[in-house]
RNA sequence: CGAGCGGACUACGCGGUCGCGGCGCGCUAUACGCGCGAUGAGGAAAGUCCGGGCAUCGCAGGGCAGGACGCCUGAUAACGUCAGGUGGGGGCGACCCUAAGGAAAGUGCAACAGAAAUAGACCGCCUUGUAUCCUCUUUCGCCUUUAAGGGCUCCCGAAAAAGAUUGCGAAGCAAGAUUUUUUGGGAAGAGGAGAAGCAAUCGAACGAAAAUUGCUCUUUGCGUGAGCGAAGAGCAGGAAGUGAGAUUUGCUUCGACGAGGCAAGGAUGGAAAGGCGAGGUAAGAGCUCACCGACGGGACGGUAACGCCCCGUGCCAUGUAAACCCCGUCCGAUGCAAGUUUGGGAUCUUCUCACAUAGGGUUGCCCGCCCGGGGAGAUCCGUGAAUAACGCUGGAGCCUAUCGGUGACGGUAGGCGUAGAUAAAUGACCGCGCUCGACAGAACCCGGCUUACAGGUUCGCUCGUAUC
RNA sequence: GCCGGUGUAGCUCAAUCGGCAGAGCAACUGAUUUGUAAUCAGUAGGUUGCAGGUUCAAUUCCCGUCACCGGCU
């Protein structure tokens, strides 16, 4: 088990109030410093139905499960933007920035993982 | 081959790597993990429209209110579902649709149009009464209860008898007014004046800041009609115009007023008191008759809805109950966020009520019944508390065979073990194949209904065309 | 998960017991003004969310469906 889920509702409060934002063409990315990775998918009623809902949900959980293992402790929500389709490329690549700018990679020696 | 109808099934497939949920086994030694194994969304999981299981509530006492359903029989745990049938409607047909009880229990509504809208008589048809004037021909009546019949009077014709008188010189013959009797016919008809209108003609007055005109054509409205009006187009003309009133001419329609009968006909309307044809009548009418429809009764068939045949009734009350309503059947309420268990004890303060009052609960209301304590706040220690466990998936279960039944379905035998999450599990990448993949994601569980859906497979059937 | 409500002109809303779909603002045209606003006069604009049924007739009654809004926890 590389990350936890992120359940709690305080949690959840207390991110969304204190957390840093990084920004991409398909994802937001809040983040705030833990002593475990935990992670957790926010995808309400607006995204569509419940099939295309759960899409969005498995996808972005299989792209943060790409870099999971090189990541530093800390809390995460990730918040798609609606768009009409998604794809699971464009949610790896834009976690990826993101990860790189914010310089969350604990380990820098595996510098070429995909 | 083309067009179509009904039913059933299926819902991209295969392989590899990484990853996810719970389960089993093993390791670690119970905080967290690791390895292996099998397994893991649908025909609609959807909408939440019905029905049930299950759970709780002193519900399983009564009444009222409210809701749902409504041809018949069956199936089922139950249903608004399903099966088979009946009636009605649609289609050439296979077949499809059908909330399909009651309108003489009562209430409401039926706009516009139309003479009239649930009822009657506006026009009309028929019978009858009353009533004005003039002209012509003329035979120019009355009574009785009517127009049948009778009586009286008058007129005309015929026959018989009597017969004043007249002619012939007489007998006699001829003519013959008149009277009586019998008998036949007749005692009425034609025309106009009238009323209401339309057009043309004459015309007092108005009209120079001038179109307010005429003719033709087309469309259309009103009127029984003569005719009148509106819109549009074309042509012509330049006082042609409007108009109180009057006369004549041409034209149209109708007789007036009252009483009674009728419901045939009257342009409307969704619907006009059965339809249609014939007889009948003063005119008419199921007033009568045939056929069709309706209603009532009976026989037969069917468990029944109903069908069919016979007889009778001339036939009376339109539609709407998916308006209120009546009749029959059924329904206690709340929903797994139901609910059960564990996790908190002490002190203080305060509010309300107390032996049937008040309050709470029981169904929206009433009666009836039940409850003895209940609620809030502060401080201290304690705290995972929107939490944990149970409910939770073996159930009206699925598959196969066979038996009963037209069928829905039921019985018997054998086999199977088939998701259980809770910020909520099915994805990513690679390769191959094809027809290039629709609608769409379990949240307590079942039976249905409804809605969405790229296609594919298969069975049965109908119609048309061609060939044999 | 459960329960309730609303859809009418570009906008905000009406329509009594089923019988001609309306009002205000906005738009357009004309008048007024040197011009604009205001004002006055007029005009146009509707699949009553969609589809089916009952009825002679449906915005209204019934059924299905779509979209939106609200409540409980």
């Amino acid at each position: 088990m590389r990350y936890r889920r992120l359940k709690n509702k305080k949690e959840f409060a207390r991110i969304l109030k204190s957390g840093k934002r990084a920004y991409s063409e398909t994802v937001t990315f809040i983040y705030l410093p833990d002593t475990e990775l935990k992670m957790a998918v926010c995808v309400g009623k607006k995204y569509g139905k419940s099939v295309q809902r759960n899409r969005v949900k498995r996808l972005l959980r299989e792209a943060f499960a790409r870099y999971a293992v090189r990541l530093s402790p800390c809390a995460v929500l990730l918040l798609p933007k609606i768009r009409e389709t998604y794809t699971f490329g464009e949610f790896e690549r834009d976690i990826g920035k993101i990860c790189k700018r914010e310089r969350l990679f604990e380990d820098r020696i595996e510098k070429d993982m995909p």
